[in-house]
DNA sequence: ATTATAGGTAAGTTATATTGACATATTATA
DNA sequence: TATAATATGTCAATATAACTTACCTATAAT
């Protein structure tokens, strides 16, 4: 019979709390330059995931945006017009639509990232290898259900 | 000098990616009851808070929420359209009002609360002591910036 | 008496998302 | 080849949650 104490309703609270406080916190921190853009946290979320994944295509942002596809269209029509975004059709495939950041649009990004990331890096830097490992561990958990 | 893997920029991206994630749906379980009785995300937050602190006052309530109060008005007013939630003046200092969930409030709460902490149980479950604990550690660090 | 704090409210606006319906091009399949 | 499925785009209307600016009352502290 497990009675841990992290399992106890009054810790679930608590950590779900802190779920939410942190990624409050993550994705505010940046606010300065996406107002300098004039854009908001649809967009650095866009920018983000085109970062991490270039070439996506729009249904592959969608799904993990979770997102329809009219909220989509219009953070990339607004992408547009900054000039950061360009599309490459699929050569097998021509229904399909790559998206890339430019080298504008990589330059805002690491503007953007320079601010976020420090609040995640000053965290890890620090804590010791295994509280980071095992941080990614439970996260990995909850984010798997 | 520090060379560790997880503090090199595609690990912060990827770690970003999953805060948001974890967050989304952490926040996301819930929705069936939500909609049942019509009340969204914000109203969620704010019953989820009333919960952990009986009797929290506007102010408090404000500052973990980190909205304006005519955002947080608006919440309450639906909360008390629907009945679940009770308010008493500070006996020393009349100014502050203290917020309560009553007992229908309490029972909303814990439909809600049963569907979203599934998640996060069943992967504090699926960890060891050591890993809940480093999670809690290395969240408590990232919001303490 | 003055200032600060706690809270409320009104009007207008913005950001982000939704649903539903429909359209086009391309690819896959019976 | 005809048909179905996929990938994407768009129009219109609506919802949710937030914002800004401004002004208000009541109470407490100095």
């Amino acid at each position: 019979m497990k009675e841990l104490l992290y399992l106890k309703d009054d810790q679930l609270k608590d950590l779900i709390e802190k779920i939410f406080i942190g990624y409050r916190e993550t994705f505010s921190d940046s606010k300065k330059i996406l107002d300098k853009y004039s854009i908001g946290l649809a967009h650095q979320k866009v920018i983000h995931l085109l970062s991490m994944y270039e070439g996506i295509s729009i249904s592959k942002l969608l799904a993990k945006l979770k997102v329809t596809k009219q909220s989509l269209n219009r953070v990339l029509k607004d992408l547009i017009k900054l000039e950061i975004i360009v599309f490459k059709k699929d050569e097998i495939d021509t229904r399909i639509k790559h998206v890339y950041l430019n080298e504008k649009g990589k330059k805002i990004f690491e503007e953007i990232f320079l601010l976020q990331k420090k609040r995640i890096y000053k965290a890890l830097l620090d804590s010791s290898s295994e509280e980071v490992i095992n941080f990614d561990k439970v996260l990995k958990k909850i984010i798997n259900g």
